[in-house]
DNA sequence: TCGCGTTTGATTGACGTACCTCAAAGGCTT
DNA sequence: AAGCCTTTGAGGTACGTCAATCAAACGCGA
């Protein structure tokens, strides 16, 4: 009735433990045939290895560095809080947490941090920056070096990372057209802000926002993205600027940061609530927005799941297990009011 | 810079192993002033005790039953499969797992399966039933008898189970009328359907609906609820009625089960993609129905989540240990045609 | 200072797996 | 059939924790 373990393994198979061990663990100096009859024997009594009795005994550490962009904002926090909660948690069993805090917008400084990491005493690398060629060198030195890597929340597609754990910002975007085009009824002119063009998620956001409006929405235009570079003033002149000389614009698509300047000068415009403004990440601000009706919706991502699943395919790769595609896919979130949990 | 282990904790706090022992499991014969020290201890090199090593140790096994409706119906068949995977994986370490079928909508048959339950062989039950009184009395029975009870996806919340995992069904009624307002642009009537009303799930669902339409879009009429009793023909009935007889109808909302007929008769109907359809329930069906634009959204709650929730539920009362409210929220999905995954 | 009960220490053997060593048995070639 | 290499067996130690035993030290009142 219980669990069968490799003693039960050789009993069946008639072999012994030793021989059992060797074949469980792919050691050499066993026989083809032999290893058949202990399979044979794992397959009848459906034998599985205590993955924690196999580690407590290894004495396995996974050593992993989390590589994030530094500074007040709040993705990040969150992230980070996230990361704090996912190590007290069983799924950091065994597992030695760092966290190296990088610029967000200085490649050199990127490269500068990971080159320093020591790739000896490492098991795993977890990136969230923009991808840059240097950036792209130095991951490759840290997969020469035999770690695992993994991009978070942003995708370095063109480096050797491992795997990618974040949503498709195309999907986002084309999310984010197609509730826009929904919920501002098919007609009217839309606002994209962001606070700069030059981030690859910015880019594929406005892209699947166009191709959707573009099919499912032809009488819609869509305006030039606008670019606030994270200051405020600029943010309050744009929507001023909408509000007095754009009265055919009837929605407001926030693809980046800085939605807490958007909001705060819709609400001194007397816009907010008046147009349908989607934006990405829930946050404090946007859930406070979501309440208010002064935001129609927020498309996000769980960063708590972001975080979890970073951790689990890293360990994947560093036992070089295959990886359960379906629980480490972050899903596209849609929040209204309703269901802001 | 290794994790601390109890031999760290000894010798740290001056005291012999057995002494750390005594302290962590919380045996008696202790002074209080050592086990001040030995907290000490364990505060300043941050030990945590390895559960894994300690269930080894403990040869500690959680036997827990699943009671699922029995039938073909999607949404048990993807719970199934969902409990398949998790027993699978790390989750079900140490987990003995078992599922016991029932007729869906006999009270008399559910009670029977679980008084039929060992108590004794048992450490936690899951359940998935509509509430009746004897229900009632047979969790309070498993409760006497010390055993961890959740209700799952459908909430008990008048029996003494100690927890429910799953949606809040009011809060999903209210933003199936958000979007149902929003999408259909806040005019004509709407049409509600459900194989039955006798659920406490369709109930609230409606009631939530209702609460949103009422406050926010006042000039949309809701129709009285219309029940299928699961019969196709019957839905096919009230759907040529709405073409032929209702031409203010803009909008269905499916709160049941059974989208399958609903879909078909629509199609059969020509009506496809011209009304606004909200359905709950993430199956092929509707996923299919999403991307040929019959369906404008899905609302659903993630099948894994739920499953790995009151596994995750299940052990900690067995432990007596607290649960981490945040990760176990089961959050109300929006799915449209762009964000399938 | 004696005796008694309480508190502490020292030690041991599990749990399921990994990994190592040494010896024995087996098969193959010549 | 001898010699050699490959395969297998037997046994041990370790990992971190639990749980138990028995002995030793301690504190306290009389």
């Amino acid at each position: 009735m219980n669990k069968p373990t490799v003693h039960d393994i050789a009993k069946e198979a008639g072999v012994s433990l030793a021989t059992v061990d060797r074949v469980l663990n792919a050691r050499p100096g066993v026989r083809e045939k032999t290893i058949a009859k202990v399979n044979a024997a794992v397959e009848r009594l459906g034998y599985v290895r205590d993955t924690y009795a196999a580690n407590l005994a290894r004495q396995r550490q996974y050593r992993f560095v989390f590589v994030l962009p530094e500074g007040p904002s709040q993705f990040t926090e969150t992230l980070r809080a996230a990361l704090q909660e996912a190590y007290a948690s069983q799924i950091a069993d065994r597992v030695v947490l760092r966290t190296v805090s990088v610029p967000a917008n200085d490649p050199h400084a990127i490269v500068r941090a990971l080159r320093a990491l020591d790739t000896d005493r490492l098991d795993g690398v977890a990136i969230m920056a923009p991808e840059t060629p240097q950036v792209r060198d130095a991951i490759a030195r840290l997969k020469e070096a035999g770690l695992a890597v993994v991009a978070v929340a942003t995708d370095l597609p063109n480096s050797k990372r491992d795997y990618f754990i974040g949503i498709n910002n195309l999907s986002a975007g084309r999310t984010a057209g197609l509730l826009m085009g929904r919920f501002a009824g098919g007609q009217g002119e839309v606002l994209v802000v962001t606070n700069s063009m030059r981030s690859r998620d910015s880019l594929e956001r406005r892209l699947g926002f166009d191709e959707v409006m573009k099919s499912d929405f032809p009488a819609m235009t869509v305006l030039p993205s606008i670019e606030t570079y994270d200051d405020p003033a600029r943010m309050a002149s744009v929507i001023a600027d909408v509000v007095e000389n754009r009265p055919g614009v009837v929605g407001l698509y926030s693809m980046g940061l800085g939605n807490a300047p958007l909001l705060d000068a819709l609400r001194e415009a007397g816009r907010a609530g008046d147009l349908v403004v989607i934006a990405h990440e829930l946050t404090p601000k946007t859930r406070e927005a979501l309440q208010r009706n002064e935001l129609a919706a927020v498309i996000t991502q769980n960063v708590g799941h972001l975080v979890r699943s970073a951790l689990r395919v890293l360990r994947a790769f560093c036992d070089e297990q295959s990886i359960f595609e379906a629980q480490e896919r972050i899903r596209i979130e849609i929040v209204l009011r309703e269901n802001l949990y």
